[in-house]
DNA sequence: CAAAAAATTTAGGCCAGACTAAAATATTTT
DNA sequence: AAAATATTTTAGTCTGGCCTAAATTTTTTG
């Protein structure tokens, strides 16, 4: 019946799945940049998708494409393999947060749920990675994320980091260097209208610090 | 140049590796049973490895295969990665060691030569895995093991169990039942010609054992 | 030592998942 | 709204790794 989920459809589900996190449906264009496959070959790949028995994606020719409750269920059991896996990775073996990442990219795949389990237990069930993102839980189902970029605060706002985002090594490694982290207490000191440049505060830090908006659109924070 | 070492690669250069162990070379038929794929499939990938540049394995039609010194380092590679992993899994993760096996199997193709490095400091730089089995060094050699059959011992011999058999987990459950693992220190009080039954006294242990030859076959000792 | 049995190889095919080139459709610009 | 450009799909191909059936070679046995 059920078709056999792949390494690879598995990584087609994950990045359908954080493509339509930020709006909408996903471009066949967006699916191959992320992917590093050629467009044609998503295609085939998604015409595929749509059409196993159950679906796991809705797939309307040149209108890109989203994730059905199945498709999402398997990507979300992805994404939960990856974020244990790269909490397990910095609190067990000593990685830094900047190096998790490609190691987590293959081994999603291929743990048990015997070994995911035995993960989450270990590290006390987190319900967040190192860089702060939230763990789907173990029913599959999505914590909602409050946090709101740290480039939308203005001046004398007080906030909390949550998350950053994880994309860039060479950015991780500079926030950690300046203490940009999660859980960090930030105070915006002063805003600056022409180049968006945030000066913040951090708790327990001597001196402030002048951000640009490539780095605080990346941070997220809540009140 | 090179020729890129898939999954399955590596599984044939593993067994292989282990089947040239007990003595001269693998079978097409041998490596057929223990991958759980069809003789004519062996035949074909044992061709396309010998034709590898550099060749990994030295074949001959109808005579089985050995490894060149390229596929030794390669099979000795993925050996050292499942030791380690299996270690791993029990001392960090709690599994028992009749569990391990199966979860090592995927998970050593895939672990980064980091993740095999901050294993092994992490475990302080074992030499045997949970089963006693010797583990690679980490510049791929394989340490001489000296061990021999329980079976071979005869009646007042002492000896340390070094390692046992890993393949039936029904067995190392029972084993690990009745206190017969690595390290455990064993005297021989007596051995029946007929059966080759032998009768065992466990240093620590108040009464007396009796093993048979399916057991003191696949348990390895040394004096 | 010839016949039977077992082991191995050859031949031909299939499927997943990629690719390129060309065609079709959608979007943007003028 | 037509032309130019960007996006997406179709068509055809390739490779890895497996399969079955049939042919060949080796080994065992009467
Ligand atoms: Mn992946
Ligand atoms: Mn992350
Ligand atoms: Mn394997
Ligand atoms: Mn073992």
């Amino acid at each position: 019946m059920s078709e056999v989920i792949t390494q690879s459809i598995q990584d087609y589900l994950k990045h359908i799945y954080e493509l339509n996190e930020n709006g909408g449906s996903a471009s066949t264009n967006d699916l191959a940049a992320r992917l590093n496959i050629a467009p044609a070959s998503v295609t085939g790949m998604l015409q595929k998708l749509a059409n196993a028995k159950p679906p796991l994606v809705i797939y309307k020719k040149h209108q890109g494409v989203t994730l059905t409750k199945n498709g999402e269920k398997a990507a979300l059991e992805v994404i939960r393999h990856h974020r244990l896996l790269e909490t397990f990775l910095v609190n067990t073996l000593g990685y830094s947060w900047d190096e998790v990442h490609f190691e987590a990219e293959k081994l999603e795949h291929v743990i048990s749920e015997d070994f995911e389990a035995r993960m989450a237990a270990a590290l006390g069930h987190p319900t967040r990675d190192p860089h702060g993102e939230l763990i789907p839980t173990v029913d599959l189902t999505m914590p909602v994320d409050e946090s709101r970029p740290l480039a939308s605060l203005r001046t004398d706002e007080t906030a909390t980091v949550r998350r950053v985002s994880d994309d860039d090594p060479a950015l991780l490694r500079h926030l950690l260097e300046i203490g940009v982290v999660p859980e960090a207490k930030i105070t915006v000191k002063s805003y600056s209208e022409f180049d968006g440049n945030l000066t913040i505060k951090i708790e327990g830090q001597k001196s402030n610090i002048v951000l640009g908006t490539a780095v605080t659109n990346q941070v997220f924070v809540e009140k």
